[in-house]
DNA sequence: TATGAATGAGTCTTCATTCAT
DNA sequence: GATGAATGAAGACTCATTCAT
């Protein structure tokens, strides 16, 4: 997980530095919220001082909201990759579904920040700043619609397709976050757990009231 | 004042200030997250000084345990009060099902303290003390379980009934999770939206892979 | 200095710490200004700890801009004793000078705040919240102007009354800044120049342009 | 490209750099004063970076007491102007009084950082570092005495003459300080204001007690 | 019993200053 | 000669918690 000097798009010199802040940040908000997480703590994981931290980032919420879009980033290129196998045929809409909770599990961080982190931590006001944050959230839960689109719910009429497409992704949320949130729970086998929630997930289409 | 030795059910005269001051934990911590709220305005809400409260509670984490619990318990009772109408044949599991929605939406506080809210807040570090929360938590699952049991899952052998349960629950609680984490989300029409994320959850036993 | 139980106005309980506050910042401000002066230095001063200071005002600048009313107050007071004095005939204006140059000499702390701190350290936006502070100045401006009507300024029409006033006031805090602002410059005779300076300011009226 | 090795005086090829700090410095300081104004805002000011400051100036405070002797000089040439039309005969004293309060209006930040900021400012604690700054406001004031020694105070002994040429000072400073410090007091037409003043402070001579 | 008053530890954030490049 | 990057020290402010009354 070790960032390199070059991590993704422009190799700017002092990139590098901004995107392991940002790593750190994202794993630890996620482990342990973005209330729990202090500045001294992102700055240590990452081995600077603390004051360093403002030299790329204006203040923490920013940062957070930053992490948080990046989370969404991250979510929505394993989407991106499912998808496209999809169309190529190399696999069917279960195992997207299975992608998408097995991206949650992989990167609790990620994900907690993506969905299961207040909306209130991460913009200052209420309106203002918030919108990057919420567009990358929709693209994500875009290519998830696209997903839906492309298989189950390919004959579905409009009106129909949106609330099956919110379920379906309700469906796989859920999961994922009672896993993560209540890993103590005597939970089934995870795998079959898995593997029988994402079914019934998506046959639901056929069987339909 | 403390007279009485009945914990749980309801306000007892003697102990009433210390259900108030769970009742009015139980709304702010649901409302702005454990870590969001302080003691003073907890003291504020209930009409009391700050250091009164450490005249029945320990410590905030405890606090913030037990209004968990007291969420728990009453997502339980209302289980419990679907179960009797499902076993007098007043409803079907469906209406079991938005029941469970049902409150999680109008109690908003109560469900995010129960399942949405960091294990790590209520009890100290890693110590065992989550048991009595974890075992309230258990038991509203039960009752969800039972629910189940009596109606799709009757027919089941004891291996394939527990992860259908726990995967009915965790498609109930992604639609509630999700609606109170993102309420700005374009979600489709509510009540259509609930309609079918439940009857999808239900119906599938029949279809299942 | 030490202010005791009661200082003035009500004797409310605990209502003495608060003087006891102000007394305090007014001095270090005065001594160092607002922005030399940390939070820390004025709790010490009192003998408390940071965090108490918060339990009587919601922030420095509140402190501040209170501090700075007290000291108009005071000045306010000096001046209402010295025009009663001239009311009664037992002085004269050029006395009632005297008194203003020696209040801002014997109280530096409370005259550079009330007229030589920067009206920005005292309000945070712009307007909201600096009333106080100039109705309060305002009002010992008003005593001074009282004074010259009562005496050089009498005859005057109202159309060079105010223009009088204020030079007459800008005469003597010129006076009292530099000799504050400057103390390690080679003064004259301090008695014989605050003399002469009030008798130049308060004759002037006779042999105008 | 330090080259030459003249200080003051206009700005050389080489220095300008260096000059142009100053000027920069000058400004914010005198608008925000000395506190309020950070390094960094200095040095985007000027176009350059914050380290670089430290290869002109060892530190803030001996920049900010360089800024406030090129204040002083400021007002020295200004004065040194008007004194030569003064000896010239193509002005009178009271107009000498009004280009001294013109100066200050009109280069508000100069005459603040001369005579409006606290000494500690500009000396590092208590050490006698602060000659230079001295020695230029003397150099001001000498050009004031002179002017009065030329005119109103030529027939005067010396030991009521000194006296004099202070009070004279203070009162033009009382006028220009408030005026800076105070801009929302409800003053008269500053003109007229200006106008009687200055008439006030020179006339007085004549009318002494 | 209940509380007014107080606080130690810790929060985010800023800034003058340095140093390797 | 100039700077990007970094930092130690310090700032205002918050909060859970305690204790004398």
């Amino acid at each position: 997980m070790e960032l390199g000097t070059k991590v993704s798009g422009k190799p700017r010199p002092g990139g590098s530095r901004r995107e392991e802040i940002l790593a750190a940040a994202l794993k630890l908000f996620g482990e342990h919220g973005v209330h729990a997480v202090t500045t001294r703590q992102i700055a240590a994981a990452v081995g600077i001082s603390q004051p360093s931290l403002y030299a790329f980032f204006p203040n923490k919420q920013t940062l957070a909201a930053e992490a948080c879009t990046r989370a969404f980033e991250d979510l929505a290129e394993r989407l991106t990759v499912g998808i496209e196998a999809l169309k190529r045929g190399d696999c069917n809409v279960r195992d997207l579904g299975k992608i998408y909770v097995d991206f949650g599990l992989t990167h609790p961080a990620a994900y907690r920040l993506a969905f299961m982190v207040e909306k209130r931590d991460l913009a200052p006001d209420a309106s203002a700043g918030g919108l990057p944050i919420l567009a990358a959230g929709l693209k994500a839960f875009d290519l998830l619609r696209e997903a839906v689109g492309l298989t189950i719910g390919a004959a579905l009429p409009s009106e129909e397709f949106e609330p099956l497409a919110q379920s379906l992704w309700a469906s796989l949320h859920g999961l994922v976050s009672l896993l993560l949130a209540r890993p103590d729970f005597p939970w089934s086998d995870r795998c079959r757990l898995i593997e029988l929630h994402v079914a019934r997930a998506f046959a639901q289409a056929a069987c339909a009231p």
